[in-house]
DNA sequence: CGGGTGATTGAGCCCGCTCAACTCTCGTGG
DNA sequence: CCACGAGAGTTGAGCGGGCTCAATCACCCG
């Protein structure tokens, strides 16, 4: 049974009233959506945005840093869902309570949207709605082709396809610098943070990539990687 | 390494066109939404309604039976993605092409509505389109606890969960009938056959359930049950 | 330099997989 | 009616990938 003995409780610090303003400039939800005011906000590394479970108040989209969503059993294990990077949306929930928890996996800086007023848009203006809908299906992708990797996949495609999934959001050039610690990727790839270290050295003898630092990766061969990783193919 | 050896290739006698129509009845896409013309079409045990990378030209809502949807790695390993049952809506995609493959677990029955029509529709409807948003949500919630089932939690809890959700879609009473084979809970629980039918002798002895033929399970102990999958609670 | 956190590596174990035998059910045909 | 066969499910024995526990290393900040 995997136990997180680090079970560190997060500071909650959240808007409970709207969150004071840092800075205040007008942004569209997206683009193409200008009307709805948002607030800038900022986080820092592990503080968390809001817990599971909460009253869904607010919309988030990301300016800058990198944040995760998890859920947690009772007994401490933890399934991170997702990583947000700049400019997605996030806690964009249907039914009023987020889903899953979020935090700051760096300092962060978020714009905030009311959710009602997100909605009522969204009720009045089909073409807002359809590109939430258009979010949320991603999003669905997204989790669907985590379900596989999840079920099926050995540790080191695992490791693998998250490799290529950061590389695909990094500024290209084959260098990925992760913003994340072994933890969070192990909590998101379903391992032990052992499991994951030992996935990454397999790797780097197998010529796959080499690494400079712990965080700091250098894809040296993209195609052995995606070999590893089994991408689906039916 | 998990390999099927019964990978059982499926008839594809799908609608290139548009498919023949059994009966015609005019339905709704859901409650509220009189619009949009829909044509019944059956499938038999096993049939494939849609593969994997497909245009998406239909959206399907299921009348009868139960219908299951999957990814595949290249060796075969399968990792069912869910289960629809009668009135679900399925295969509503954005962006053109089906990201898992569509079978039918027992004889079906569904509505098939042109995907064009439906998005036309949305995108002229807002309260349609806030409907399609508000679906596409509950999919992914549903897809975020089966991340932490498949990424946390062990073989028991997994059967112990899966009842659970197979009890709240059945007529009440603690009586399950299992539409789906050991394979077809395997992949969706990301175990294998084996492990599955332990885990059922396993919640047996426990007093949590009894068996009555491999498909007909009552649930004795609801809390132990719910005791046993480990539910969330953060 | 020391303390602390995060990451790597090693040794051994265990849960779930593999392989295999057997049972059960059901449909088919003599 | 039973015999037979085929597919689905259960159970057992043994193995192995990933987990546990522990030691060591790397790095950052004081």
């Amino acid at each position: 049974m995997l136990m997180h003995t680090t079970a560190t409780q997060r500071t909650r610090a959240r808007p409970q009233s709207f969150p004071v303003r840092t800075h205040a400039p007008i942004q569209g939800l997206f683009a193409g959506c200008p009307e709805l005011p948002g607030v800038r906000f900022t986080y820092s590394r592990d503080e968390e945005i809001y817990g599971e479970g909460e009253p869904a108040e607010f919309v988030y989209k990301m300016v800058s840093g990198v944040i995760r969503t998890h859920k947690l059993l009772s007994d401490g294990r933890r399934q991170v869902g997702a990583f947000h990077f700049p400019g997605d949306l996030f806690g964009c929930e249907r039914g009023g309570a987020h889903r899953l928890t979020a935090e700051a996996v760096t300092d962060a800086a978020v714009v905030v949207y009311r959710r009602r007023s997100c909605e009522a848009l969204a009720a009045r203006d089909a073409a807002v709605a359809c590109r939430l809908w258009a979010l949320a299906a991603r999003d669905l992708d997204r989790a669907e082709e985590h379900l596989l990797l999840l079920g099926r996949k050995t540790a080191v495609e695992r490791v693998a396809a998250f490799l290529l999934q950061m590389a695909a959001r990094s500024p290209a050039g084959g260098s990925i610098e992760l913003p994340m610690t072994r933890r969070d990727i192990a909590d998101y790839l379903g391992l032990t943070i052992e499991t994951v270290s030992r996935a990454f050295s397999q790797l780097q003898s197998a010529g796959a990539l080499h690494r400079s630092g712990a965080r700091r990766v250098q894809v040296r061969d993209p195609a052995a990687l995606r070999e590893m990783a089994e991408q689906e193919l039916s």
